[in-house]
DNA sequence: GTCATATAGTTAAACAAGTGAACTATTAAA
DNA sequence: TTTAATAGTTCACTTGTTTAACTATATGAC
């Protein structure tokens, strides 16, 4: 009984985030000029979300390991769409930055992701949208604390 | 007003989704005392619940090139988790099929996720599940439809 | 029946993302 | 001042991906 509907739950889980996923790769290549890859837009969106950022804290917002975010980094420096800054308080410590590029490209990738969801929304009753966001607050908070919990041994 | 909801609603969905996602990457290592990637593990689900299939059935599955899925499979074959099987009436086709080691490890991984997802269900009432199932199948028509039609010209 | 074409799958080169370990600077602490 | 810790990079290796060239088999036009 409830085991039909945990099955049912994760099947259907999967095959929208699935879609999402590729909806949402789709919607960043080729279409603005530039491409980006999900990473590099997940980067581009933490520094514009929380201001000039350490690799550090890329890295533990991501949960990846401090490698990974240089290199990912460095492919945006090259595209000239963040820039590197020293700390002069602690010299070992460098802020990333959007460039005026990077910030224009950002929006317009927001922009279209934005018109998807706002298309989306139309079909759906305001009473839906309500209670799916209230869920998945709820799902946040509960998967936040067991990740933290699981990735505490693994973290550096 | 309605800007402000496809805003949280993109923000909420990314944040549930990146840590669905980490979590389940970290239910696949090590824990089983196999190694399963995400893309293995979805390959190994595919054919468990289509049966024995091809290459090119995988890669639409996926939305990825096939050359993506001869990678995977290799891999999958090296760990001895399925096998190649030439049909005899188009010798063109290779059918993949599961090992009995490899039915092994993804019940672990199922075990593993259902029992994860169970201990979700509990915090949850009855009719949130209920409406969260149905807005997830409403979505995911709405998704399969549009993204057909973006990569209609992408496919080969 | 034979020749052109389509289909199934593999291979190889190149790129993005990730880990792990060794490394350079710089700061903090004993 | 010598030792620790911290911030970041580099390098070798793995995984997943695309693109393009390739092999082998099947289909179809004539």
């Amino acid at each position: 009984m409830d085991n039909k509907i945990t099955e049912k739950l994760v099947e259907r889980y999967e095959r929208v985030q699935f879609a999402v996923h590729k909806k949402a790769q789709l919607l960043m290549r080729g279409e603005i000029g530039e491409e980006l890859t999900t990473e590099q837009h997940a980067t581009l969106r933490h520094i514009k979300h929380f201001g000039p950022s350490t690799s550090t804290q890329l890295a533990e917002a991501f949960l990846v390991k401090k490698s990974a975010i240089t290199a990912i980094i460095n492919r945006l420096i090259d595209k000239k769409m963040i820039t590197r800054r020293r700390d002069q308080n602690d010299r070992r410590v460098i802020y990333l930055s959007l460039t005026d590029y990077g910030e224009e490209i950002y929006k317009q990738c927001e922009d279209k992701i934005h018109a998807l969801v706002g298309s989306f929304i139309t079909q759906f009753e305001p009473k839906e949208i309500e209670l799916f966001l209230n869920t998945f607050e709820k799902l946040e908070k509960i998967l936040d604390k067991q990740i933290l919990d699981m990735s505490e041994g693994a973290e550096k």
